[in-house]
DNA sequence: ACATACGGGACGGCCCGTTAGT
DNA sequence: ACTAACGGGCCGTCCCGTATGT
């Protein structure tokens, strides 16, 4: 018998066990929808039974919710609008964090198996309304960032004072979300990629025109 | 016409039948994705039963097929393709139809229930080869059907020579796929109206600049 | 339009249809038991439908009742009961069948699916009283066919006078089957032939005692 | 004596209910084979639903063999294998058997459904390897069983020495599994006891011949 | 906090047989 | 004599959730 070492994941881990449960079920939905996941299949996955998981939540559809709000939205934030939340240039980051993400490893939205939002949206969107409300919140904090960020932007001289913030940042999502399905069904990695590209040259063509002077061209780190 | 009314569903119909069937899988695998889509209930809407689906379909997988390739694949090239076979302004005819479609109410994307082929795309299109394959086609056929457009715009003067007809092409397509999901996220047709606005500001920049002369407007039925 | 050249196979030959139907029905059968026989896989074999099976036979039953009585009943007579028809050594007999079935390839027990008649004895002789009966009147024919032979073998000296025919001939039957269904689940060749000389072995012990003279060892052509 | 009485079947009792399903499954294999066999039909016998089932048993098939495994091997070695194993004078003991389990009760083989372990060899030696490799082992064991109790015989002097106790033992096993069958499709019990009373005799003439002395006939208890 | 046993329902597959038609 | 469309039912699988126990 150990006298200490209480703090290693003992068999009694409440927080770790969730953690593990909503890991477990974010991949399960996200490679099965929500439908299609199992729950004895992610129970099989993290080595625990019925009872953990009911205890922790009080059903699948419980399950889901806090995948998307936490899990879903958290990667979200932390992919896509924290990074804008520092930059005046939010065309320029919006640009580097495409590249980025869609070349990258880092990414949310991989080739295969598309953006997990976009994913639930198109499945439980217009199924069940509790599931659409949350899926909302999410992509309203999507796109308001961007339209924070683009609003900064202007205020900062980066982007065009005739762009609309609200509309322009819905489209960009959409446009994005849109790709990322096109990714999951083509599987051609430069085909998007040149998709991509369009999307690219539309942001830039959001930038004020150059005046006569020089053009105040932010960093990109 | 013929004094008998032979286009009744007679008794026996094998071509009505089938129709019906398709028909009735289409709008429940619209409604419930096909994972959630019920062949009993299919059965209980065209009043058939066990046997005829059997007889004309080899299993539930095989009836999505054809719902795809014929329904689906039938639908797209009808609403957006063709519409684009007969015009030399492209980007004028897309405009009008996002117009139309969004708006109106013979669109294939209805703003509760998303686009029928954006919805099997984000469930399937990872999990089985044989739907991806499908799916591809009818995303192709509507990709080249834009693409081609494009080019027959750029021969007409009416498209900018330096548009890459299949990438922007691509982005096209990705961009209306995503205003469809947006669309059946939020439910809010101003909001989608507004990003969709932007789409169209986005395509007449694919316009040639104005020469010094006048543009020839093209005409647009 | 042919004149003549009737005699062949035409599109409607319903007695060729018949056989057809019969011997695709006792290879399934045979494969796949009675109730793991399917009629639209017989069909599919025959390259008929269901209305030319329905038109020769009433049902999946009535079927599987002409397989027994004239397929599986001819066969066993040709192979079993014939040979000793001829014969006044019924033992010699039986020992020439037992070790040219057992190891040619004319027999109808082979080793992996076993004796059809036992087959199908065993799957439905409690479970429906019409195919026990059908299925008793082979037997009883097997039986018979040995138990007579016997008889003659005993006018002719060839077997001991205090051999009991009948319970002989039932015990010889059974042996033969029950070596059948050893082969199926062992598929041990060597095995089953060893387990065969023992039933040879005891064929012999029923000769007559040699009599201080010679013995009429009996001509085996 | 417990004062508690925790031997009854309390809500979850999981070894009863696993002892009841493996019970009432082959009940219902023996009467109706393995594909005839309903699960539903085992489960409204036992009062038990699906859950139940497929929380012991992963499918039907896993449920038959463990039906084979448990259930026939424990009752075979009960029945034919354990009272050999005590016995210097196995042709006794097995002429013993043969008379008690045909005409009694007691016995695996009743008249009118033959011996569960043939039924089942018969329908799925063929079908299904893994089946087969359980009733091989099944088979194996009674096999074993009787020629070890054959070379004990041998041993003891009551059996005679030019005897193979394997081929023989095989043989054996094989006539009785094919009186089973006759038993079976004849429904004609006299006439299978004086088969069986062959069967008997050729036992008897495994025996020694009787030196100048006396046979030392060994007890039968 | 977590495990095991079990309930109960729904789904897709498949099959046998009939009927309308040729 | 034979085809093809269709009826209608049953089966095994699987799944989510609960109840009981520790």
């Amino acid at each position: 018998m150990l006298t200490t070492a209480d703090h290693l994941p003992r068999t009694k881990d409440p927080e770790a066990t969730r953690a593990r449960l909503l890991e477990c079920a974010f991949e399960e939905i996200y490679r099965h929808g929500y439908g299609g996941a199992s729950v004895d299949r992610i129970l099989s996955q993290t080595g625990l039974t019925k009872g953990a998981l009911y205890h922790h939540f009080g059903s699948k559809a419980d399950l889901a919710y806090a995948v998307i709000e936490e899990v879903i939205g958290g990667k979200l934030d932390q992919l896509w609008v924290a990074p804008l939340r520092e930059s005046d240039d939010p065309l320029g980051a919006l640009t580097d964090l495409l590249g980025g993400y869609m070349t990258g490893e880092a990414s949310m939205i991989d080739l295969e198996r598309g953006c997990p939002l976009n994913n639930l949206t198109q499945e439980l969107a217009n199924a069940d309304e509790e599931f659409r409300t949350r899926l909302l919140h999410v992509h309203e904090a999507w796109r308001n960032g961007i339209a924070t960020a683009l609003e900064r932007g202007q205020a900062a001289g980066t982007v065009r004072d005739d762009v609309e913030p609200s509309a322009t940042a819905t489209f960009i999502v959409s446009a994005i979300e849109g790709l990322a399905g096109t990714a999951k069904s083509t599987r051609d990695l430069p085909l998007v990629l040149a998709a991509g590209g369009v999307l690219v040259q539309f942001l830039e063509s959001l930038r004020p025109a150059p005046t006569t002077r020089r053009r105040p061209r932010p960093k990109r780190h």
